[in-house]
DNA sequence: ATGGTGACGACGG
DNA sequence: ACCGTCGCCACCA
C-alpha cells in the first residue's frame, strides 16, 4: 500500500466535522482506494502508534453503525467516549444511526482538497 | 515464498 | 435483523 496511500487516508479523515462519523469503506473511497476499507483500519493503527497527529480517527466507525471490535482490550469505550462527547448518540445496541450522524462529503471539495 | 490474520463490507439465507 | 460466507489485500512470521 504505500506511504502515499496512508496519506490520503489520513487527509480525508481530517475532513470529517466534529459530531459526525465516516465509515471505513467511504473513507476508502474517498481516498480513491475503492474496495480497501481495511486498509483504513491498517492505516489507523498504524497511527495510534505515532500519537503525533490530529487525525480524528475516534470517527471512523464500520457500515452498521457501530464502532469495530479492537484487539486492545476496552478501545471501543474510549472510542465511544469521544464521540458521546462530540455529541453523537448511541442507541441501546450501541449503534450509530448513519442516516443522521454520517459525514455526507460533496465530491466538489473533495477534490479540490485532494489537489492541494 | 506462503499461509494466517484483521479497526471491512456485500450478499444470501 | 442476525448470522455465516466470501472477496478483498497489506502485513507479518
Amino acid at each position: 500500500m504505500g506511504h502515499s496511500a496512508y496519506i490520503r487516508i489520513y487527509a480525508v479523515i481530517r475532513r470529517i466535522p466534529k459530531g459526525r462519523v465516516a465509515t471505513y469503506g467511504q473513507v476508502a473511497r474517498l481516498a480513491q482506494l475503492p474496495g480497501h476499507a481495511r486498509q483504513v483500519g491498517y492505516a489507523l493503527s498504524a497511527l495510534q502508534e505515532t500519537q503525533e497527529h490530529e487525525v480524528p480517527w475516534q470517527r471512523v466507525i464500520n457500515a452498521k453503525g457501530e464502532v469495530s471490535a479492537r484487539s486492545i482490550p476496552d478501545y471501543e469505550n474510549v472510542q465511544q467516549k469521544r464521540l458521546k462527547a462530540e455529541g453523537v448518540i448511541f442507541d441501546a445496541k450501541g449503534r450509530i444511526s448513519l442516516a443522521r450522524f454520517q459525514w455526507k462529503a460533496t465530491t466538489k471539495n473533495h477534490f479540490r482538497r485532494l489537489a492541494m
